[in-house]
DNA sequence: TAAAATAGTTTATAAAATAAACCAAATTGT
DNA sequence: ACAATTTGGTTTATTTTATAAACTATTTTA
């Protein structure tokens, strides 16, 4: 039996840590998850509207005073999604 | 505390799949991973190449009768890449 | 003996990740 | 007061990576 594909949508380092973190908070703001992942703005930015069009997150922009605030959350098809790409990574790295 | 960055030589899903195979046979033919990853000869010949440039494991080409025969086992640095790997990814999946 | 299969490699292309450049407003320094 | 920097992003360009297509050499099969 041959190995089974990884959702490529979530085998990406930056994608499957806003993933991680969202997992575990009830919303995440951009900043927040940028520290986090270590990652630039604009890399941030591209990877979660990918996350966000696969339905994975949900993406609400407002202002906080007049600056902008973009606000993260994980959806029910996201967590799905995440729970299966982990259980078929067992498949790779066992247990 | 940010999240630790994943191997990208091991986050690839054909390249994990090899040594995640690797891992558990003393030793394995091109072929059997070929199957056993599902990927195509030419994509399976240019991971390996890289898996080998980086220690991870080493290829002998020898033949069988007049067929090339190309035979790859994981090395002790690849083994511990291995582990690496998948201890900073329980980082992501959790447990 | 021509056609197809095996066991690959090399090279080209598609897709992905990342970085660089940019925008608008707010804050800091002089 | 006003130039310079910082904050919070987006858009676009570039680099890197993965994948596919084309090719080679030998072998087997019809």
């Amino acid at each position: 039996m041959a190995l089974k594909d990884l959702d490529p949508l979530l085998h990406s380092q930056l994608r499957l840590g806003v993933m991680s973190l969202l997992m575990s908070v009830e919303s995440a703001e951009f900043t927040y998850l940028k520290e986090k992942t270590n990652s630039t703005a604009g890399n941030l930015s591209v990877q979660l509207d990918k996350l966000s069009e696969a339905g994975y997150i949900t993406i609400e922009k407002t202002f906080k005073g007049k600056k902008p605030l973009t606000t993260c959350k994980i959806t029910k098809h996201g967590l799905k999604a995440f729970e299966d790409y982990v259980n078929t990574l067992k498949q790779y790295i066992g247990k």
